[in-house]
RNA sequence: GCCCCGUUCGUCUAGCGGUUAGGACUCCAGAUUUUCAUUCUGGCAACAGGGGUUCGAUUCCCCUACGGGGUACCA
């Protein structure tokens, strides 16, 4: 069989969201079990939606990711140019070419004619209300028009698109490797527009040339696109080329999480009220005057406090009054559906590989990078949204992955998003590698939290003991303090607790035993500890307590003795004293 | 409105005509660790509804309901 190619293709009107990386990466998952060539390729046909540092954030983050390419806009290749803007000329050509195949035809329609056409038909009771076979008979364009009409506003530099002429009523009949045979009329299908008034191509058109002068041999897409579907299929069958088609594969679409695992935190449900408010009022500014903002406060408090209710409040309500049908909606965007670009801000996750500053606003989103994710365990988290090998396993790193990895096990319905279960990913991951791995990663994070990063056998003691208890990475910074100085505060509830009057004299106690320890490890300094106990008769948690107050200033961490063996002599016995003076 | 896709525990999913409907996350209980986390054991929890087809339907077909997507000179 031939190797296959395929191709990541997102369009830079902002950073890639966790849908387009889990969409790369199974193009990439594809591609490396098949020995076959993956492209990278931008599109970014429409120059109103370009966002300056896009490009660059979707290269930056898949590279993070790991996903890596053959060819493509920063790489290059045989196939170039992979910048859809630096390749108007070839559109122009494929598009003549239709025309002159009679497949598509010059429109000339404006704005506000396409408009009363649209408005026409939904008055009319219409069940489509699109540019199509009936209604191209009314508009303006080289169907309609003389020849030498359209020839005289052609050369007169009247603005104009082209659309393609869709056949009337044949089945369109195309295969998808996920859903089996799709079906559609070509009725159903608008005759859309392949080049814009600006010059440039449409989605469809580009795609379809691109794919096709890419030798593209399989579309691994979201299932957005499985409505245009037909069109494509129509397009190939236009051009000539449906015996080169590439095969469909078009994946389960990420979904939001389930609402009420959202709403289990209290501090985001009060934050999601005031931002969702906000919002709504931006969003509605016309129709709902700011007076009513406090009704909506209200009302989305409400909603958000009672998540088993949730879908039934927002059932609409011949009685409501307008804002309150418009607030509902509004809520069940906001929670249901499409993950989209926002979410991540409103919903209290990251929906982003890496931070994203926004040009314009200087906004910042968060990202799994930052948020302290381990690139493949976000990877292999995804991998599974909307995939899975068919065996119990879960964890699986890229080769794994690579090697299981099948089309025919891609699932067929939306997949929600569950952040317990990425946040499960990562612990794991943090756990399974080894400490020289987390070494370089956890250097980085005690240098943004400025500790001391230079002795690494002390570091990677210190790793050792703290992986088994770290979700994301920078908690490695936050736990591992009480290695590198002694504690400035003690924790005020365990002192109340477990600090008593006799705290002090079983400490000196132990001062004076572990002073005169011939070997500082852990195991002696425990041992030292039981005997203490024991000629003393008393429970171990009546030292122990105190011991780790003393230690590192607070009530949770690693086992004691091994945290004592890690600080050293010096600095354990210093610490002791320091709390018996100051404790008393 | 119209078109397309989908529907197994709260969530991700296994199942491809006969199963005590399996696993994972979450949650709960217990054990270990006299902390926290880890680990281990156990538990709660699902085939959307109605018709067919069949000796037998979670599995195949149809309808309904529900969910999702699309319906731009956006991708």
């Amino acid at each position: 069989m031939k190797k296959p190619v395929v191709r990541f293709a997102p369009s830079p009107t902002g950073p890639l969201h966790m849908g387009g990386v889990r969409t790369a990466l199974y193009n990439y998952l594809f591609a490396r079990q098949q020995g076959g060539t993956l492209i990278l390729r931008i599109e970014d046909t429409d120059q109103n939606r370009f966002v300056p540092g896009a490009e660059e954030y979707i290269i930056d983050a898949l590279n993070w990711c790991g996903i890596t390419f053959d060819e493509g806009v920063h790489l290059g290749g045989e196939r170039g140019p992979y910048r859809q803007s630096e390749r108007s000329d070839i559109y122009r050509k494929y598009v003549e070419l239709l025309i002159e195949k009679g497949e598509a035809y010059y429109a000339f329609d404006t704005e506000e004619e396409l408009n009363a056409m649209r408005e026409r038909l939904e008055k009319a009771g219409s069940h489509t209300r699109t540019y199509n076979f009936e209604t191209r008979k009314q508009m303006n364009n080289s169907l309609t028009l003389s020849p030498e009409e359209v020839k005289a506003r052609l050369d007169a530099g009247d603005p104009y698109v082209v659309r393609i002429k869709i056949p009337e009523n044949v089945e369109v009949k195309f295969y998808d490797e996920v859903r089996k045979e799709v079906v559609v009329n070509s009725n159903e299908v608008d005759d859309k527009v392949l080049l814009k008034s600006d010059g440039l191509p449409t989605y469809h058109l580009a795609n379809i040339v691109d794919d096709h002068l890419m030798d593209v041999t399989h579309v691994i897409r979201g299932e957005e696109w499985l409505p245009s579907a037909p069109l494509h299929v129509l397009l190939y069958r236009a051009f000539g080329w449906e015996n080169t088609m590439p095969k469909w594969v078009h994946l389960p679409l990420l979904l939001k999480p389930d609402p009420g695992a959202i709403m289990k935190n209290k501090g985001l449900r009060r934050e999601m009220t005031d931002k969702l408010t906000d919002e709504f009022m931006q969003k509605h500014s016309e129709e709902v005057s700011e007076d009513m903002r406090s009704k909506v406060h209200s009302f989305v408090q409400n909603v958000l406090s009672n998540p088993s209710g949730f879908t039934q409040q927002l059932k609409e309500n011949e009685k409501d009054p307008g804002f309150l049908k418009l607030a509902k909606n509004f809520l069940h965007g906001a929670f249901y559906g499409k993950l989209s670009k926002r979410d991540g801000d409103r919903l209290g996750f990251p929906v982003f590989p890496a931070d994203w500053i926004d040009p314009k606003t200087g906004a910042k989103s968060a990202g799994y990078r930052e948020a302290g994710y381990m690139p493949h365990a976000f990877l292999n988290a995804l991998a599974l949204l909307g995939w899975n090998p068919g065996n119990d396993e879960e964890i699986m790193n890229m080769d794994r992955l690579i090697e299981l990895f099948s089309l025919d096990r891609i699932s067929h319905s939306g997949a929600r998003f569950d952040q317990d279960k990425m946040k499960w990913f990562n612990q794991s991951y943090i756990r399974n590698s080894s400490d020289e791995a987390l070494l370089p990663l956890v250097k980085a994070e005690l240098q943004k939290a400025e500790l001391a990063t230079h002795d690494d056998s002390l570091l990677l003691q210190v790793i050792a003991l703290l992986k088994e208890r770290v979700s994301f990475l920078p908690e490695f910074a936050e736990m591992a303090g009480m290695f590198f100085g002694d504690p400035q505060t003690f924790d005020q509830n365990m002192v109340e607790k477990r600090w008593k009057p006799e705290s002090k004299d079983y400490l000196q106690d132990l001062h004076a035993r572990w002073d005169a320890l011939p070997e500082w490890k852990s195991q002696p300094l425990h041992d030292a500890f039981e005997a203490l106990v024991a000629e003393r008769e008393i429970n171990s948690g009546q030292v122990l307590a105190p011991l780790r107050l003393a230690l590192t200033g607070i009530p949770n961490g690693p086992g004691v003795f091994d945290i004592a063996e890690v600080i050293g002599k010096e600095a354990s016995l210093r610490r002791i004293s320091t709390a018996v003076a100051k404790l008393g």
